[in-house]
DNA sequence: ATGAAAGCGCTAACAT
DNA sequence: ATGTTAGCGCTTTCAT
């Protein structure tokens, strides 16, 4: 914890450029805010100031007075992940027009880091924190006792009235699934975090049971895709395979893609995918995957919107539908399989 | 550029904290930062009204009043890119320890936003900035006007007297090619970004050269995985294709691969492939990549190490070495190819 | 061991 | 149109 050694001889603030332009210091903030009305030969030698002493304001004296950082805290598990890495990029497209910058911290899933980060946060005067982590009560009480606003991000449940942006994960299980018994697959498994209330598991088995087939066997494992080749082993060892799987994301699905290589199955032909999450990977595995894509731009945009309340849905609630990308593991084949994807 | 709706009744600050424990604003400083000494009862006192109450140090305060915001910013060309997201990572995990945040601003490796993030993050009082973008002397010279300590991050060569940190990336390019030439590969192509100074480029030249071989062709495409596959495309088309290619990024050789993929190609039978990075994707590509590891970890915390001066380091430039990775891509088939990665 | 007070750089209400 | 000034919450020197 030592400090920094210091790189600059001297600061230069505003009241040096109000000196140097012979104006009071209010009128450089005048000048530079807009808020009061300036004489243009005054605002100009002020510019001509700023430029040549090289002034920036500084942001922290300005929070201070003002209450706002201009900043918008996310909280993610893992920002290497790409899904969550999108997702934080969309944040940052739709904030940074808004004039917020974006300050992203990883939880690791772990309770005591969300709450640290929150109080971090907090502490920096943040104008509200999106929620990409798992959350429980005590976190929700944080958040209420730390009195900043915050929505739920890439959540599909609502907790009590929070905001929350998300996509409806069960209804992109179900067209994922419907998908698989329309060509004709028979028995069809389902690869997915170890959670069985995830609604991606429920889209999975509702459809299967409404199209009167035996649900396929189930496979858990971490989101990773160590975790898909995990399960993708125990998959292919199964005396009965399945003709087809379901897996509820994309790095489940390269990992679980692995293994099938490995046993040398041929996919779509032994074995068909339909994954979740439209991941730039999932479009250059091999066989790439026709998966289920998360609006994860208008997510990030939401989001923003919920919290600076700007959002043009009166709801607590936005939630998005995902969108069936249909590539080779199916077994469509598309017609553009030789096209060349856009640079 | 709204504002965002005010949520808090009042925000309580140390002076609430004070009056409740019945002390002076200074012995709630002293408590909690451990300057002077406080006697155990007073401390205690001031604990529990701090608990509480609520209270939460404002950052913008301390920040103003110290000229520091405890935070280091990091401008990458894409976060979202698996390489820079990795190396975030690394430089948040080095960070945090440090006392210090991080925050990641994308520039889309251009020269206008690169200066935008420049200036706000100075604004923000950052204490240093990692620049992982490509710069000229123009953002060099921002850079010092600006007064903020800086270092350069991934990258090669140093401008000036830099601060740097980066992997010797002609010596990995070289030890990448060699491999290719043990195999006994006697046609080795290259692909890479379109400038022909990159080191990578150099290094693949000078093996292939010292080892007699006629240079197979060259093709230069972005960093991306559309790039990748444009150049594998090209390079499957030819009538005399190579037997093996050193691709100076998995990304790229992502790309390609399903390019070779979709001519039907074995690699690494008929076309074997090094590549470089090591990101987590080379792992799990089929066949998965032989590549460069570049030393990820290491780099964020020695780019951190050079901002706070803490540097084991006497030099201004940190130069690492990348390490082979031997995978399936390169011919090797290595030994523990059924082995299950670690979870 | 504790308190009083100055001042970090900025904004905005108020005065001119 | 421009200037004066109080005060945002904090740290820290200097008293006590």
């Amino acid at each position: 914890m030592t400090s920094l050694p210091a790189a600059s001889p001297r600061k230069v603030t505003r009241k040096d450029v109000a000196r140097y332009a012979g104006v009071s210091d209010a009128v450089v903030s005048y000048t530079l805010n807009g808020g009061s009305s300036v004489a243009p030969a005054t605002a100009a030698r002020v510019r001509e100031a700023v430029r040549l002493l090289g002034y920036t304001p500084n942001a922290s004296a300005r929070a201070l007075k003002m209450g706002s950082a201009r900043l918008i805290g996310v909280i993610v598990p893992d920002s290497s992940n790409p899904f969550f890495a999108e997702l934080c990029q969309a944040v940052e497209a739709a904030a940074g027009p808004a004039g917020y910058e974006v300050l992203i911290v990883n939880s690791d899933d772990t309770k005591t880091r969300t709450l640290q980060h929150l109080q971090s946060l907090a502490s920096r005067q943040v104008d509200g924190v999106l929620i990409a982590t798992a959350v429980d009560e005590t976190d929700v009480a944080a958040l209420r006792a730390a009195g900043i606003r915050w929505a739920l991000l890439n959540h599909d449940t609502s907790l009590e009235d929070a905001l929350t942006v998300g996509m409806d994960l069960e209804a992109g299980a179900r067209v994922a699934t419907q998908h698989l018994v329309d060509h004709g697959y028979r028995r069809i498994s389902f690869i997915g975090q170890a959670q069985p209330t995830d609604p991606r598991f429920r889209g999975w088995r509702s459809v299967v049971a409404q199209s009167g087939l035996e649900p396929g066997p189930t496979f858990f494992s971490p989101f990773t895709r160590a975790g898909g080749y995990v399960a993708g082993r125990e998959l292919v060892a199964l005396k009965e395979r399945p003709d087809a799987v379901f897996i509820s994301s994309d790095m489940l699905a390269v990992g679980a893609l692995r293994a099938m290589h490995e046993a040398g199955l041929d996919v779509p032909g032994d074995l068909a995918i339909v994954s979740f999450d439209g991941s730039p990977e999932s479009e250059y595995s091999w066989p790439s995957l026709t998966t289920i894509r998360q609006p994860v731009l208008s997510m990030g945009a939401a989001a923003v919107a919920q919290l600076t309340g700007t959002s043009p849905s009166p709801h607590d609630h936005r939630r998005f539908e995902g969108e069936l990308v249909i590539r080779r593991s199916c077994g469509c084949s598309p017609a553009d399989e030789t096209a060349a994807p856009a640079l």
